[in-house]
DNA sequence: ACCTTTATGCAACAGTGTTGCAAATATTAA
DNA sequence: TTAATATTTGCAACACTGTTGCATAAAGGT
């Protein structure tokens, strides 16, 4: 990203604002997927918990973080690989859960490979979620 | 599934209650992925709220439904194949996630490939789902 | 039938996600 | 720079999701 975070949120068609600064700025220095529980507790009280989905609901409609299936209690969120817009997400990407330490990463090199479906179905995207042991927690 | 649900229980580890049972058919009646607030509702009083976690966690546990990861609010659960046990889950199958329904199912014939990943991971399980259109809502 | 183990209902609780509204902030137009 | 407008925020209230302790009920083995 060689844009500010600023410059990033308006491209993206939104103010820039203290609460998407601090957001962006998370996800930034991460690198990883967060729930609204991480974000939060991360921010601590920089930001109001229900500013906190409003900044992620924003986000997500316009084309900033994806949504990553979990299977867990609450939803994580990544950044977008660059290409999203409010008008298209291109994310269909692989994405990894470690099983010890929880953390899921996006893995944009892995590539998804096309698989074959019934075609009585009319398939739009694929979402792959594999899980195992991190680098730092493999046994 | 040749068994009764009774038996099925039976050589799962569980005793036959009436709660268990009232699931097992529901998930059988139903051939789909089944959050617990849809069971809860087409169970309606038949079956405490809180006794139908317990009732899924033992299911989860003895191999007899699997965690369908979900990008909403809660996490849905469908019946094994049959493998299954209380030792390991062999549901390493495709799922697929109607935009317009909402309705998850199970893609057990179609098979999943093998994906080249990173060595610093050591992936033990894939979890592919499929959004789009479902045969009802297609447009 | 009795005993032991396991499951259930109930109630209370913590976490997740949504919404209405008034106050604060960002952007645009004087 | 200021004023007007549009958007965002905090706060509070709420509904839903998931967990737990405990007393009672039911299941399975003797
Ligand atoms: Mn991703
Ligand atoms: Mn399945
Ligand atoms: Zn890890
Ligand atoms: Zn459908």
């Amino acid at each position: 990203m060689t844009e500010t975070p600023a410059q990033y949120l308006h491209h993206h068609g939104l103010r820039k604002t203290l609460g998407r600064e601090l957001v962006l700025t998370t996800f930034l220095d991460q690198s990883r997927a967060l729930s609204h529980g991480e974000l939060n507790t991360l921010l601590g009280d920089q930001l109001n918990r229900a500013s906190l989905y409003r900044v992620l609901q924003s986000f997500e409609e316009s084309g900033i973080v994806h949504r990553v299936p979990d299977d867990e209690v609450s939803v994580k969120y990544a950044l977008c690989s660059g290409a999203c817009s409010s008008e298209q997400h291109h994310d269909n990407h692989v994405h990894f859960k470690c099983n010890h330490c929880g953390e899921t990463q996006c893995l944009p090199e892995v590539k998804l490979p096309k698989v074959k479906t019934p075609d009585s179905l009319k398939v739009e995207s694929a979402e792959l979620l594999l899980r195992g042991y991190c680098r730092h927690c493999a046994a």
